[in-house]
DNA sequence: CCATACTTGCCACACAGTTGCATTTGCAGT
DNA sequence: ACTGCAAATGCAACTGTGTGGCAAGTATGG
């Protein structure tokens, strides 16, 4: 598939702008990520990659795209890390959580930061909204 | 202590208002959550209740508290629960999760619900901010 | 006080994620 | 193209949070 390879060309383009090392792991994984409109779970990336690298490999390469800022992790209700390249917008915006599939989507209504009492240190906000998708409505 | 005894004949009596058997695990877990002002993690309360209950007990308690509608859980993003009693406001208030001690405070402020794409059945709200409490500012 | 249905304790298990360490591999410098 | 080496990977064992099954205990209506 050509839209694949293009993933992958991307993916290796910008592991160079970051002079991170171009692994296959982190070529497939970022590809992967490239590719999807909403973030990934682990477990999702584990079987789409399995012939790839195994699962400890897919935690170390999922955090440290998240530690270079080109990745982010959305934390959702069921307690399992999501995934999603950071390039479709500043992550200020909220998700939504279906807990008929249990997927996670992107929004774009965005957390306004709210005030907090004095003395607290506000470093982030996150918004997470709960409901059905539509797949799941019906 | 009296007001330790407070708390128990508060969550007696909430208790009795649900109809529900009184016991000595969920008393006590009760009135542990009627006292703290901020939610708890399971962790926190076991310790406090070691010599009350074992473990799955405490799980089981604060499962039925929350199907009951005594207590709510709040999601944070280190993949623990945290449960506090209804009493205090309604549910829909932030909550702040200090990365620096890693516990979790009620805010004021509320989550406005955002709109959401059509086709998306939104039910339920939940904002949480990140950063450092008063304590571990300093 | 008794019968019974609801709770509890203990066991083993499920699942997400991490750590240690030996092996492999990308890449810079020849 | 070859080599050295730091960085990345694979594997196994482990931690921590939470759940399911089942026998034993207990709160409550009669």
């Amino acid at each position: 598939m050509t839209d694949n390879s293009d993933f992958e060309l991307r993916a290796r383009e910008c592991l160079a702008r970051h002079g991170a090392r171009i692994t296959r792991a982190r070529c497939a994984v970022l590809a992967r990520l490239f590719a999807s409109a909403r973030p990934l779970s682990h477990h999702e990336l584990e079987q789409q990659l399995a012939d790839v690298c195994d699962r400890v490999t897919l935690y170390r390469v999922l955090n440290w795209l998240v530690d270079q800022g080109i990745a982010h992790k959305v934390s959702a209700e069921d307690r399992v890390w999501r995934f999603s390249v950071e390039s479709h917008a500043d992550h200020r915006h909220a998700h939504f959580h279906c807990h008929g599939c249990g997927m996670v989507f992107c929004m774009d209504a965005k957390a306004r930061s709210p005030s907090v009492p004095q003395g607290f240190d506000l470093q982030d906000v996150e918004m997470t909204l709960r409901g059905l998708c539509p797949e799941c409505v019906q």
